[in-house]
This record gives C-alpha cells, structure tokens and sequence, in this order.
DNA sequence: CATAAATAAGACAAAATAGTCTTTAAACTA
DNA sequence: TAGTTTAAAGACTATTTTGTCTTATTTATG
C-alpha cells in the first residue's frame, strides 16, 4: 500500500474537519463515529497532527480538534509526511541506502519521476479546496455509503 | 513504502538472475550471499515466484534456481503482482471498499492517474532489458558498494 | 548405497503496525 | 466545589510483516 492506515485515517480526519464551519472544535468521537475509525486509534494519530502544529485541540465540554490555519493551508503532502515521514518522497524504490545519481540503482530515474508525481498529486490541492469539492461533488470519505459531509 | 520489504528482495534477486547467462541455475545461498538478504527469508519469497511459475528450481548439487521463460519475459509488475499482490493497482488511495468512477473518493481521478503511471513504470521493460542495462551502467543492486553483478 | 548439496516446508521468534483499554488532566457547568 | 465532558498519555493486546531455525526431500556423486 502507499499509505499506512494511520496515515489514511489521519487524512479522511482532516478532509472532514476541513469541510466544516471554520473555527469550531469537533470532538474525536464524532469523527470516529462519522468516519468508522476507531477512536483511540484515531486520536494518536491526531495528536501526531496536533503536535505538528497542523491541528489545534481544547479540552472539556464542546472541546475537540480543529484545523489550525497552518492546518488549513496544509496539502495531503503535509499530512503524509507528519504521519508516515518522508520516506516515500526521498528512498529508493529497492530500498539501497545509498541509491542516488550518483549510484542510481535500476529503477532510480523512472522511481524519481513517478515519486514526484505522487507527490504532485498529494501537494495539487489544499485541504480546503478537495474538502469543498468534495462536499459539491458528495465524493465519499467514509466506507458507510450513507455517510455525507 | 510502494513496496513491501519481500517484494524488493525478491525483485533484487529476479534481475540478478536476469543478469547472468540463461538456463544455469544459481544457488539461493549464493544469491542471498551477493544480494545480502536472508537466505531462509529470499527462500521463501523466490519458491512463491516459482509457485506462480516465474522461476524454477532444481534440488541436488549443482541445482538452484533460474527464471523460467515465462520469467524471461515478464515484468517488474508481474513479479510485484506475485509477491506484493495487486492492491496497489487496484485499491482506493483511502482504502475505501467501494470507491471507483461510480462513487469517488475526493482522490479517486489523480489516483488513478498516478496509479497508472506506477504500472507503467514497472511494466516499461523486462527484466532481461533492464538487468543488460543495468549491467552496462553498473547501477547497484546490493546496498554493497563493491557488488557487481 | 552412503554422503553431500541443494530446495521445500513449516515451526518459531522478533519487530512493526494496528487496535483497545484504563487512568490522568483540563475545562466547562451547575 | 462537585460532577461531567472532553483530550492526553500510556499500558496493554492483536495482527501482520520480517526474519531465523530445524527438519524433510530431492538429486548428484563417489
């Protein structure tokens, strides 16, 4: 798979909060609800986002997380790499460590040009952006084909 | 990662073999010494490439293992297919069950498009192609500096 | 036929990823 | 201030992936 789990859960998250009101918390359980993610699960890895400076949390009632405005800004690129790290966008597809163009392995041009076009996908678009797409076009973020943003 | 650890090893050892003279059968020991992956575990990676007929075996003294001429033709994909499965070709970037051009996800269209040019990537030349030119540019296969194939 | 060389098969262990549960801390509300 | 609601933190479990080890089977050779 491209993405980890983690990594999925942390962008379908995101694209949620980015299609709501600006400015309000919503709590983990209402995602992990909406999205059928589990909860816990779900809120490592938005800590993860939150320590990145990518969300911003409060707690208590009507406490929850929120995009912050670097969020807001932010590309699925970002995302990918505060959850998974930069390893897709920078190591070899055969894994040698000193793969470069220098010492390119086999695969190393074609890798470098396909590497950078998932990357240009991930980085096409604001979270913002895909989410009010998404909210027009009723594109699906969650496997429950009643769910509705 | 794009691939997964037994998919690389796997891909590593099948242009090995691309590289050297046809028909002689060469040593999983040997192989796994050059390459420096497990021996047990390169084992069980090539007996599922020569399960789905892409190599073949022989026992005894003098016996190992060689690409079949289905092997000689194929491509990255084809073996990438066998170890890793095809998920990668098929499967939603967010992991959802049932998105496709019916139901997208808010990725779907530059998945697919991405997804494509992967295939494309790894179907572009056979194994015999890439292990002559690789060969001839002295690309590396091994995370060893010193290995030439 | 006995031994050695090789793959096949499968049990086992370690590490990474994914997921669950409990406790703590913070913030609001009555 | 007490109780409730929320996120934070961390222990724990389960699953998958990766890696190791042992035993069996096949084949060649002396």
């Amino acid at each position: 798979m491209l993405l980890s789990k983690s990594c999925v859960y942390g962008l379908r998250a995101a694209l949620y909060l980015a299609s709501k009101k600006n400015g309000e918390y919503h709590s983990l359980k209402a995602i992990s609800d909406e999205l059928d993610i589990s909860f816990h699960f779900l809120t490592k890895i938005l800590q993860q986002l939150t320590a990145d400076g990518l969300m911003e949390s409060y707690k208590g009632p009507n406490g929850g997380i929120k995009l912050s405005p670097k969020g807001k800004k932010a590309t699925l690129y970002d995302l990918v790499v505060s959850i998974d790290g930069p390893g897709l966008f920078t190591q070899c597809a055969l894994g040698l460590p000193g793969c470069g163009s220098q010492e390119p392995c086999p695969l190393h041009d074609s890798w470098v040009e396909t590497r950078e076009s998932i990357e240009q996908m991930l980085k096409k678009s604001s979270l913002l952006e895909i989410a009010e797409e998404g909210k027009e076009m009723h594109y699906r973020l969650a496997a429950d084909v009643n769910f509705s943003w």
